[in-house]
DNA sequence: CGGCATCCGAGTAGATACTG
DNA sequence: CAGTATCTACTCGGATGCCG
């Protein structure tokens, strides 16, 4: 039972009387869509990233959603941007010590989504009268 | 330096050859909306729980939201639904091994957020001028 | 180079009502 | 009790084009 740390994370557990701010709900899904946590992956792996390299590593997002991210993980205090003000345009993104401290935990989650990722794909096809 | 670990993790990292299934796009994240994770984190607590107790303690969430998820859950095998065929109908949802060890890492991360969420709140306000 | 503006379609969320 | 059905509203993501 841990029915303590749920306490310890919500705060309280009566519907009745829900907590003003809730850590997953508005705090923390914010930034758990695959394309925030692949931004701070990479990030974690490169130190600094510039724009158009992060665009690269993170195959398969548009450029538009790639700036909305990477601004929501900027006012979170996840990650800075820097404009070096040159011509062309140079600007590079980093993690803060907040987003490296996340990212221990999101490389935990993604180790394990790695080793049980087998898993849950047989789960999948096993289960495809669902749905 | 984590690139050993990212390495791990993706597979590889080039963009030319992304890797067919990426761990994050298309494991963890039909997992990480903030209803799933309060699903999970809840049974977590409670061993068992039947569908509208759940829907209480997720104060916010229809019934359409929450059979939608539950279903996902079960199919990637999170979860498993116990139907005992009685009138009045009762269901009960209870984690599976694989739901367990999963939950492991998100009770880490619902903790991390439960710690940090006083600074990201004051983060956001500071930078209230982006977005 | 690093975006932003615009448009568009698909999917999602919520409210409400209903059922075995 | 545990959902499903339906409808609407809204958001989200992708594509495209433009700009300093």
């Amino acid at each position: 039972m841990l029915s303590g740390k749920l306490k310890k994370i919500f705060g309280h557990l009566d519907p009745n009387n829900p907590p003003i701010v809730c850590p997953i709900r508005d705090i923390l899904s914010s930034v758990t869509d695959k394309w925030s946590i692949l931004v701070l992956l990479f990030l974690g792996g490169h130190t600094k990233l510039r724009f158009n390299q992060l665009k690269s590593l993170i195959y398969g997002i548009s450029s538009k959603s790639l700036s909305e991210k990477l601004k929501i993980l900027e006012k979170d205090g996840y990650i800075v941007r820097e404009d070096f003000l040159e011509v062309p345009i140079r600007v590079e993104y980093r993690l803060t010590s907040l987003g490296l401290s996340h990212l221990e935990q999101l490389i935990k989650i993604a180790e394990w989504a790695s080793e049980n990722m087998n898993t849950i794909i047989k789960n999948r096809v096993n289960n495809s009268h669902l749905s």
